[in-house]
DNA sequence: TATGAATGAGTATTCATTCAT
DNA sequence: AATGAATGAATACTCATTCAT
């Protein structure tokens, strides 16, 4: 038949790319309803709309879309941290900076979190990653942790250590507060009160100097 | 889990008792070494050297053995953690004092920490019971430092959101470096050095006084 | 099936209600065959050629399918019997016509029959329905006999228990003549016959009136 | 050690044959309650307060223990039915007699022949059996028929058939009043109420005389 | 004899993945 | 590209039966 069809390559790329999207969108909604571990991909499709099939003429796995979704969180993350904490000259507003950048991401990245979290807790690989993720953030605080200590501030502490305690509790503030929204059934959590109290823990911390005369824990009474 | 099963008769003897130990000891081996989500009935019979079907005899379930091993848990832990802390007269002594305890709690029972800690995530009921793990031990560091507040220290943050952040920071990174092993891959943690740092957070958090003249966030130098 | 469970999310094009018909038509051949009881999900399967998974894409149970039996016996009953009974005007044309009724649903409906009968005596859920089925039968029936009662016929008995009895027998006789060639291994029955032998037990109970004098029972000749 | 013990060898054989009757016993009892088919041998041993072991060393099988059950009902079978009717000249009263003598060996013996009945449904070496009972039922109510026939009563039907009917009646009245409960559920039946309706039923079918001139069913109208 | 702990074959069920249309 | 029906390997669970004590 005569009827010369315009190729329609670009388009059809296009709408390509637009169902991946659209089972990316629909994998956070899911892993951030009931989780990475339990969800089912059928879970996942049927939150896209597409037929089960389908789902595998864009990813290989569950493990697949993870990492999809991870790639994303990566491109973004250092805009939302790094950067953030790049511009403070002083260590302490660093750490804000830094708490604050962090804080975003995750309410943006939720389920990315939550989803390398769980994977990780199963699957080495994505332990790997986790462990990664977590070291940037390790060594700025590390970085901030050595600044305050030249200037006399939290004397005798392994700055990693100390470092890895700090992000552990903002990490995992975040996934109580916000992603299980455990501890605070009752009430709202506010988000500036929320980042209030992480900030009251990490300047207390850092800024900490014993006192002059330290005395013996536990004298005789 | 949520649907309460009635449980197995539940034999007696000697003998019985001693079969369901050592299920529990074998599956506090399995869960530790590749967590509770991932194990399946099979490897914790295996493990304990036992038939299939025997598991049967003692459980309902790979949730009812969780169970067991949390009553243990939960049996032993206020001589580790509450009644430690209960003989201190200053806040920051209990601080110290439900660290290690909660510290020695979590060698021991890390398995049904992190058994409890996977069930969360994936089953409401033990959601509620992490929950209500957690509740103590906020409990009690919330009265730490609603005390220090009282004395000038620590101000404006709520007494409750600050327990639950300083309690996720020792909790999380009990599970990082005593259970995943995490972020000290290259080498191994001094428990008094890991207990030191922990210690050095929750005392700068407590004793944090803001500088007099709090001046603007920011400001030019 | 006390507990309903929601059913699969039973697919509902053209291809899918086929096999889901193929499903009952191998159902109906192995309980036929070899009782609902000792029926086992693998044998249904296999006889629908199909492979083990695929029963539970269309069915939640074993009970869940014969509640799919049930229904598609239920709907076309009442052709089968009560419209038939209620044409006729004389009582012993009523029985009549509800007996050939019965009987042709029977042929028809033998799996599912005998399926309800002994599902029913092992789970309460089942007995119920077997009640309910024998309840319009028994209601039919016992209005005829209070109509013959009227006319002075079978006085004396409690019309519903001599209808239960008589159902009792048409039913059973389906089940030991037909469904499991009981009692007439070396002859075929012929079906006329069959029903000949039903309908003079029906017709002489019906009909009966007692000799004017009855006589002492067990008196010296 | 000198005490020369007493050879305990007759009470021995007593106590072994005590417990094989509680066996029997408690079997009876469950088999009454939830069925034979349901019936797991667990529920035998703990009704008879026994251990699971004990029960081998008395039986090989359910199937072995319902023989039993079967054995003691065979022996006192005859007492009941055939006996009873064999004393009667007037096969009206062998009806009457039979159909009492079944019933009160069927109050007796309800366990045993539902477990027949139920076994039967799974096992052609029971379906014999059941059979086996059956035919002596339908051997002597046949031979009744044939009296009353030789009288011109219930002509034009082959005995046999008509027999194998009212036994199943009386078979199935008495599995659904007395050992189901069925169709009567808000009133308790009266024994004698029950025996009567059923006799209406035997009495009426075997004297039945079709009226002199029958006309033809369904004439034109 | 009696016990009751242990066994393992048999069965049901789930779910990631494939493939004909 | 998309569909959704079909697959079957993996796993959980039950229960009759054995056996050391």
């Amino acid at each position: 038949m005569p009827k010369a069809k315009a190729k329609p390559a670009e388009p059809k790329q296009r709408k390509s790319d637009r169902t991946r999207d659209e089972f990316k969108a629909a994998a956070r909604r899911v892993f951030a309803r009931s989780g990475y571990l339990s969800a089912k991909i059928n879970d996942i499709t049927r939150e896209a709309g597409k037929s089960a099939g389908t789902f595998y003429l864009y990813f290989t796995d569950k493990e697949d879309l993870l990492r999809a979704l991870i790639e994303e969180f990566y491109a973004e993350l250092p805009h939302n941290i790094a950067l953030a904490g790049n511009g403070a000259s002083d260590p302490m507003e660093a750490i804000e900076d830094g708490l604050r950048g962090y804080w975003n991401a995750y309410q943006k990245y939720q389920a990315d979190i939550v989803g390398i979290f769980q994977a990780a807790m199963v699957d080495p690989a994505y332990e790997q990653i986790w462990r990664e993720i977590r070291a940037s953030g390790i060594r700025m605080t590390a970085h901030s942790i050595r600044r305050m200590q030249d200037d006399g501030a939290c004397p005798g502490v392994d700055p990693t250590l100390l470092a890895s305690a700090l992000c552990g509790m903002v990490e995992f503030a975040c996934y109580n507060w916000v992603s299980r929204r455990i501890d605070f059934k009752e009430r709202e959590i506010e988000e500036e009160e929320a980042i209030q109290a992480l900030l009251a823990a990490l300047r207390g911390t850092l800024s900490y100097r014993p006192p002059a005369a330290k005395p013996a824990r536990r004298r005789i009474r």
